[in-house]
DNA sequence: CTGGGGAAGGGGCCC
DNA sequence: AGGGCCCCTTCCCCA
């Protein structure tokens, strides 16, 4: 915790034998921390964002990394966390967060008092031990049994993960209040030294405040109701203000209905999150200036950037077409879409690795978050070698379309953050399905082996040599597997007018330069490097990563001046502005039909190619 | 109901 | 890292 370390540290300062009593000043580890805490409750400076369940914590970085271990090794890499929701409920790291930050235990608002079984497995969990020792201390005292171990979700007061909904597709903010009678409770309390007895342990008082959403999005019902009006509560279940993170992208938007709660980013956290692409051209529907001034209300300062693009309609609601008819949003229907088609029947991500070592991966598409991730969300990063450290899916499903199924890739593990050992295993979710590795939960990818524990596995996982996770069968690179296909490799192939002296030691392929060259390569290999920290996915460039966290995120910079429609890339843009302007440029040549997007005029061609 | 077209979302990958 | 383009796919509309 970090008022330990803190304290600990003044101390150390404090007591050296050159100070004289007059040279301490006792209060002021509390005000520094008491400050941060203020500065947490305001979303001032913080740089990192914990993700927990459907829930949303921003902190710094600082705070944690002299909090915890594990979060130091976490933050160092990622501006953005997720937490093992088996291992830490949002509510239970509402109170390890204000404890963090307060040096005591505040309660829960679960009616309630805290259950320390769940918060020791936490404690644990995020490697917090005097959090865990005060934990124990407290269940020893009340008599009850306790372990380190999960306590599951019947611990946490949740529903099996198979009911739980996809943490992609509902997010729920959970930013204490700014503007509020009670605001800076903390600071109005006498903030007990963190001494590591009982005492930390604060039930009672009326540190609600800080157990409470900041309301950083703009209500949409009310402007700046969402300041002072609103607040939502730890458990997810107050309607009020919560809402889908969601920008509005189309300038005309109702507000989405309050059931479909998500995120209020602020602009530091689209500045965290989104691209730096602002190149969009201001559109109709500028942000309201309203939406600036909360922003410095919210606790950011007036000169700090601020993402207009993304965060410009941060109030929610459903993105209309052109035509005005309501657009699916993208934070819900997007995420549902992708991962509910094509679904197998009862097929797990191990199962299908059970074709073989090499066999086919879990899937990018026809993965369900709510069924079928096996460990939810998870951290990633470089974090500390487990226990429960890396999100699902290292690798793709073994393209369904016919490609040449080479799009798996791994990394020389000095890339992404994410060591050799910390990125290439799976994490088998306990009671998730099937087990087919039996206790071995912890299954190295390139090799399929399971071991019973992660620090079994990273050791394992060191032994491969990179060269081993090269895919050595050659003839599945060989051959294109379509004309698209083919015709990309000749589009690659070289060409007198521009030497490319670089070829793939892999396949065919050749490139100008070398960097590209072993960007190439990577598409051999069987790992992917990148994680989407939200949902787990595994991509092979960090640029396409960054791309799906966009559509996570529905920041989407690109906006078409003439319908308001926005778009996460200025490609899409500028095929949207086709609609408009009435421009075809691509013409079938054998019906003379004209399409304005290629990919129609190539379904368009299939058509004409088809037997049928 | 079905097929085709329009429009759009998403991932891969090269530059 | 970002832009650009390719491909696959989906959804919707309409004939």
């Amino acid at each position: 915790m970090v008022s330990g370390p803190l304290a600990l540290r003044w101390c150390a300062w404090a007591g050296r034998g050159d100070m004289g009593p007059d040279m301490e000043l006792p209060s002021h580890s509390k005000q520094l921390l008491l400050q941060l805490n203020q500065q947490r409750t305001k979303g001032f400076l913080c740089d990192v964002i914990i993700m927990v369940e459907n829930s949303i914590f921003r902190a710094h970085k600082n705070v944690l990394a002299a909090s915890s271990i594990y979060f130091k090794s976490l933050v160092l890499h990622d501006n953005l966390i997720n937490l093992d929701t088996d291992m830490v409920s949002s509510t239970v790291f509402q109170q390890i967060l204000d404890f963090i930050y307060t040096g005591k235990l505040l309660p829960s608002d679960q009616p309630t008092e805290p259950n320390f079984s769940t918060l020791l497995t936490a404690a644990s969990y995020l490697q917090l031990p005097e959090l865990a020792a005060l934990c124990r201390r407290k269940l020893k005292r009340a008599g009850k049994p306790f372990g380190s171990g999960r306590v599951g979700a019947a611990g946490m007061g949740r529903p099996p993960r198979s009911q739980r909904l996809s943490t992609a597709s509902v997010i729920q903010a959970r930013y204490p209040r700014l503007v509020d009678g009670r605001k800076g409770a903390h600071a109005s309390q006498e903030l007990p030294q963190a001494k590591g007895s009982d005492e930390e342990f604060f039930l009672g008082g009326s540190n609600q405040e800080s157990m409470h959403g900041l309301g950083l999005a703009v209500c949409p019902a009310g402007g700046e109701a969402g300041l002072g009006g609103c607040s939502s509560s730890t458990n997810g279940s107050s309607g009020g203000c919560e809402q889908e993170l969601g920008l509005d992208l189309s300038k005309k938007s109702p507000p989405l209905p309050p059931a479909t709660p998500g995120p209020h980013l602020t602009p530091d956290d689209l500045a965290q999150l989104s691209d730096s692409q602002h190149s969009s051209p201001p559109s109709a529907s500028a942000p309201p200036a309203a939406n600036s001034a909360s922003y410095a209300e919210l606790g950011g300062t007036p000169d700090e950037p601020v993402d207009l693009e993304g965060a410009e309609d941060s109030h929610l609601s459903l993105p209309e077409g052109p035509g005005g008819q309501p657009r699916k949003s993208l934070w819900h229907s997007a995420p549902k879409k992708e991962w509910s088609k094509k679904e197998p029947a009862a097929g797990s991500p191990f199962e299908r690795r059970e074709a073989g070592p090499m066999g086919p991966c879990p899937g990018e598409e026809g993965e369900g978050l709510g069924d079928r991730v096996p460990n939810g969300i998870l951290a990633s990063g470089g974090g500390p070698s487990g226990p429960y450290g890396e999100p699902p899916y290292p690798c793709k499903e073994e393209e369904e379309n016919g490609k040449d199924g080479s799009e798996d890739s791994g990394q020389s593990g000095n890339e992404g953050g994410s060591g050799h050992a910390g990125a290439h295993y799976l994490f088998w979710q306990e009671g998730y399905e099937t087990v087919p590795y039996g206790d071995n939960l912890y299954v190295c990818i390139p090799c399929a082996k399971g071991f019973p524990s992660s620090e079994q596995l990273n050791a394992h996982v060191e032994t491969h040599t990179e060269e081993e996770l090269f895919i050595k069968e050659e003839g599945a690179y060989e051959t294109g597997s379509g004309g698209a296909e083919e015709e990309a490799e000749d589009l690659s192939a070289p060409s007198a007018a521009e030497p490319r002296p670089f070829k793939c030691s892999v396949c065919e392929k050749t490139y100008k330069d070398p960097a590209t060259m072993r960007q190439h390569e990577k598409t051999h290999w069987l790992m992917r490097p990148f994680p989407c920290n939200i949902c787990g996915k595994m991509f092979t460039q960090r640029g396409t990563m960054t791309r799906h966290m966009r559509s996570h995120l529905d920041l989407k910079p690109f906006a078409c001046d003439e319908c308001g429609m926005r778009f996460t890339r200025q490609y899409r843009l500028t095929e949207h502005m086709r609609v408009h302007s009435g421009e075809k440029p691509y013409e079938c040549h054998l019906c003379g039909g004209k399409f304005t997007q290629q990919r129609n005029l190539i379904s368009h061609l299939r058509m004409h190619t088809s037997p049928s």
